[in-house]
RNA sequence: UGGCCGAUAGUUCAGUUGGUAGAACGCCUGGUUUUGGUCCAGGAGGUCGAAGGUUCGAUCCCUUCUCGGCCAGCCA
């Protein structure tokens, strides 16, 4: 166990008194149990950093178990996929294991449950079960089939797994309490039958056992000794224990502890509602950047040590939390400051003609890679009379502390020289389409030997060895920080401007990125090159943007002055 | 409606064996800076869900209440 980062949250807590205490002979072992019906996100990143974390922090084992109890929705694809998902993210399993690998066992001792009368076959539908099932305040009824005798169960569960019955006839029930006031606890189904193709066991089974009677008995199996899932299985603990119970382990028997899963504003974590953004094409896919999976976080450019230290930040808690997705970007800046190389992109040109500069000639710029990191180097940009810029780096009617290019105003261009804007031309609709700057040949490598200051560095591509590049730029996926929340249709506040694609103007060094790096356009943010075709990027995060708070304040202020004119107006009328 | 879980800065979490509270992110101010980035320094922001009780003293212990989440699949 590392000393310095000592995790405090209570599973840990409570592993480090179970281990004071002797239980498990200290020994500490967790597992990572997905069902394989889609591809990881980023509230399974939570549970992956918990489970493989402890089991580091302790010395332990962690092993990945699909939980493939349920053929009707499981993939080979999705099994592949979190394999993939699991290994990018930094994790490597002591074991990939499934819990059809224990379909016999499981069958035994359920066998073993009929045979101490503690199991029963139903021969009723499901709609009747769950009538009888009862409610919060009232109690269930038990079945007509509940006191079956022992043989007839042992041959009915025997024709369940034979195939003598249609899916749907008959299911096992464990035989515990219609009157429990746990739910759970209202004689559960343990096994139903399903004749659907499973991705390992293919035909060899027809009837399957739920995740109740699967999930503890798996992590016995394995010889879990802290099972960590999240509050909605709170309820289930009792059963959980129940069904441990029955087993009459020679060792001590796992322990389930819940803890909140994680919740982001502006997005989804539930399976099925991601699965639903595909299904209805309003992203590309389940690697699509926009989408809180996994395989899209990667192709968006985050670095799986963000998101590692971003899990180690908000802890583990009871309590039902939706974290700000602005933490979540704030550790991909932190990650990718210290990482990206700054390169020179132009995301909405504005053209510049430098009127003073040499007839067709270009001039090469030596540009610092990082200046968080020495050993980056430098590179050469080629510069010449005609380059693009910033259309928002330039302004005809400067708004207030805007100190970026203006007529008459000096600024830098990053590694280049001092450039004054002097003309514009403009379109028919009063458009600037270009403007005409004078530079100084004395500023080169952007300091001016009289020691005059500019307010403002901008960023700039010579247009004849521009690289074109189509960028796509993300905003929130949801407008509302907590999509459906209150009575709201989750699916209402859909951004339809979550992307937007941009034809871009690339520095020449920006033509040779290699698939899925992440660079830096310098004063714009943090862009991934696409892992398929990297001339294509993803915007990651943007940078900070002091400007644009400025400008929100004046907006602000402008509305408050607004209302106090308008108050002022009222009281005399 | 019954049971279980939860409630501490804007957000997410720490914390106090009972002596009125900290961090990160965000926000604000200043400095540095060839990125309005980074970095550095500082600041604002909390009646610790509410009301009672025990106590010299309660955010912490007790009771009640309020609000939120979960549970009545042959999903996990």
């Amino acid at each position: 166990m590392s000393d310095d980062a000592v995790a405090t949250d209570f599973v840990r807590e409570k592993i480090r008194a179970d281990n004071e205490s002797g239980k498990y002979q200290s020994r500490v072992q967790t597992r990572f149990p997905p069902e394989p019906n889609g591809y990881l996100h980023i509230g399974h990143a939570k549970s992956i950093c918990l489970n493989f974390g402890i089991a580091a922090d302790f010395d332990g084992i962690c092993k990945l178990r699909f939980d493939d109890t349920n053929p009707e929705t499981e993939d080979q694809n999705f099994v592949d996929g979190i394999i993939e998902d699991l290994t990018w993210l930094g994790f490597d399993p002591d074991e990939v294991v499934y819990a059809s690998d224990y379909f016999d066992q499981l069958y035994d001792w359920a066998v073993s449950l009929i045979e101490r009368g503690l199991a029963y076959v139903d021969d009723q539908d499901a709609e009747t079960i769950s009538d009888q099932r009862g409610g919060f305040t009232t109690p269930g009824t038990n079945s007509p089939f509940r006191d079956r005798s022992v043989e007839e169960n042992l041959t009915l569960f025997a024709g369940m797994r034979d195939g003598q019955f249609a899916d749907g006839e008959k299911v096992l029930r464990a035989k515990i309490d219609m009157n429990h006031e746990n739910m759970q606890m209202r004689d559960p189904v343990l096994y139903r039958i399903r004749r659907e193709h499973h991705v390992r066991t293919g035909t060899d089974w027809i009837i399957f056992p739920t995740y109740d009677w699967a999930h503890g008995q798996s992590d016995a199996i394995e010889g879990v000794t802290h099972s960590i899932c999240t509050l909605e299985f709170d309820s289930h603990r009792p059963l959980y224990d129940w069904c441990l119970e029955q087993l009459d382990l020679p060792f001590e028997a796992p322990e389930q502890t819940e803890f909140a899963r994680l919740n982001l504003t502006h997005t989804v974590t539930s399976k099925r509602k991601l699965k639903q953004l595909v299904d209805d094409g309003v992203v590309d896919g389940w690697d699509d950047p926009r989408m809180p999976t996994i395989r899209g976080l990667r192709r968006r450019g985050y670095p799986a040590s963000a998101v590692r230290s971003f899990m180690d930040h908000i802890g583990v808690a009871k309590t039902n939390s939706t974290h700000d997705i602005e933490l979540l970007e704030s550790f991909v800046r932190t990650e990718l400051n210290a990482t990206a190389l700054r390169r020179m992109a132009v995301l909405r040109p504005l053209k510049v003609v430098i009127t003073n500069w040499p007839e067709g000639q270009t001039d090469m710029r030596e540009a610092i890679n990082n200046p968080e990191d020495d050993s980056a180097g430098t590179r050469q940009v080629p510069f010449s009379g005609e380059l693009w810029i910033e259309q928002d780096d330039f302004k005809l009617d400067p708004p207030p502390k805007y100190f970026r290019l203006t007529l008459g105003r000096e600024v830098r261009l990053r590694a280049g020289y001092f450039i004054t804007a002097n003309d514009v031309v403009t379109n028919a609709d009063g458009e600037v389409i270009e403007v005409h700057c004078t530079y100084d040949p004395e500023t080169a490598g952007g300091q001016a030997p009289d020691g005059r200051k500019v307010k403002a560095t901008i960023h700039w591509v010579s247009s004849e060895t521009a690289v074109d590049a189509s960028v796509n730029l993300y905003e929130r996926l949801f407008t509302d920080s907590h999509p459906g929340s209150g009575d709201t249709d989750t699916f209402s506040s859909l951004n339809p401007n979550a992307r937007e694609v941009v034809a871009a103007k690339l520095e020449p060094a920006l033509g040779e990125v290699a698939p899925g790096e992440v660079v830096q356009f310098e004063r714009l943010g943090y862009f991934a090159a696409d892992l398929d075709d990297p001339s294509v990027f993803h915007r990651t995060v943007g940078l900070k943007d002091e400007w644009a708070n400025i400008q929100k304040r004046q907006q602000n202020q402008g509305k408050q002055k607004g209302q106090q004119q308008k108050g002022q107006q009222k009281k005399k009328g």
